[in-house]
DNA sequence: CGAGTTTGACCTGCGC
DNA sequence: GCGCAGGTCAAACTCG
């Protein structure tokens, strides 16, 4: 069984290794389950105030959850589009409350609702200059 | 009044 | 088997 990697960009080496645990961990425990859920996943890491960034969807809360290792609730929420199961996960950096870790979970089946930006625009809006990329074919079956 | 948020309870998997 | 941790549910609540 193939871990994801979580990729740090060479400029974020001063990050505390035991978000990379607690995100490896979390992914591992989608793989178990990818016999059912061969859905996409990638996360990356955006230095934003706001958690929530508008990536064009409409995205409805269902819980939120105080992890180990890290000070900052994880938020998780679901695309509201009928029939779409998308989920995102969002959690502040433990050690610098300005970074947010999102994680995409699954593909969108419907068109953006803010047609004006699509998600590609968002993310290079939201600054990409720290994009953890977790593989969807690296160790995930699609 | 409908849609979204909050929050404690509940479920499940894993390690010991 | 038990306890812990993460993920989800759902009733109550808030807001536009």
């Amino acid at each position: 069984m193939e871990i994801h990697q979580v990729m740090l960009p060479t400029s974020s080496t001063s990050f505390s290794s035991d978000l990379n645990v607690a995100y490896s961990s979390t992914v591992h425990e989608a793989l178990r389950s990818d016999q059912e859920i061969r859905q996409q996943r990638f996360a990356f890491q955006t230095r934003s105030p706001v958690d929530v960034l508008d990536d064009g969807y409409q995205w409805r809360k269902y819980g939120k959850k105080i992890v180990k290792n890290n000070k900052f609730p994880r938020s998780y929420y679901k695309c509201s589009h009928r029939g779409c199961n998308v989920k995102k996960q969002i959690q502040r950096h433990s050690q610098d409350e300005q970074i947010v870790v999102t994680t995409y979970e699954g593909t969108h089946t419907h068109p953006v609702y803010n047609s004006a930006e699509s998600f590609d625009q968002t993310l290079g809006n939201f600054l990409i200059s720290n994009l953890i990329n977790v593989s969807p074919t690296l160790g995930y079956r699609i």
